[in-house]
DNA sequence: CGGAATCCTAAAGGATACTG
DNA sequence: CAGTATCCTTTAGGATTCCG
């Protein structure tokens, strides 16, 4: 395997990384974390952005990220939120994820067709054996 | 926002590359594309070196992988898999967040201890306020 | 060994209503 | 506007058993 931390291994169940990486890897932390990174924002703009994300699951998720030292609470009556320094470390790989999801959405496409299609035919094949 | 492709853009719910990114947005998908990346492996190996990962989340995994045309099944007999040139471009963006979850263990440790100590504090305060 | 099938639980996520 | 509270549904994921 690839040498990072000598001392942890997302590929240990029970290392903290693993925790961090569940954390990380997970579509509503990527697309908040790209839009505050941009620049801070209230919890309605995000709201809005993140097209289709409940109330609760971006409180949530904001509570998350406060509480891994990601994103911080600026102007509490506000309810303004920013990324920490920490934070912002994260939105290079995350930014990556995202260009790759909209890069390869017709090759994504095509693979699934084609493999639905190969299913219909395993399925056929098996019907008439039968 | 950022741009990508004119096209396609992750903040829109019902936009095909949403559900790109909640695919690859996902610790399995890192682990067994960082894994495959390394080399073609075999079931039982993947099995061995994800460690906690039941049969059932990594096969619905590799078959999801392989519908998205990010894996193939080679050697149908031993059950061998490997990336396609499609898989082999997310090896960097994932690789990337493996790193970051393992390289902040101990920011994010000390992050959630400063949010827990804060929390009880506030619970004392609230109680104490009744 | 590499699965498939079944069943089940836990957790994520959604809907709705209410509040300061 | 920025939440909280409740309840409910759905999905991911785990446990177990069986099979070629």
């Amino acid at each position: 395997m690839t040498e990072t931390s000598r001392e942890w291994t997302v590929f240990s169940a029970q290392c903290p990384s693993r925790a961090s990486l569940a954390r990380i890897a997970n579509k509503w932390t990527a697309m908040i974390v790209i839009l505050l990174d941009e620049e801070p924002r209230r919890f309605g703009e995000l709201h809005r952005q993140v097209e289709g994300i409940t109330k609760k699951v971006l409180i949530d998720s904001l509570r998350a990220l406060e509480r891994d030292g990601m994103v911080e609470r600026v102007e509490q009556e506000h309810a303004r939120y920013q990324l920490t320094a920490l934070g912002r470390t994260l939105n290079e790989p995350l930014q990556a994820l995202r260009v790759w999801a909209e890069s390869y959405v017709d090759d994504v496409q095509a693979a699934q067709d084609r493999y639905d299609d190969a299913a219909d035919d395993r399925t056929l094949r098996r019907i008439s054996n039968d």
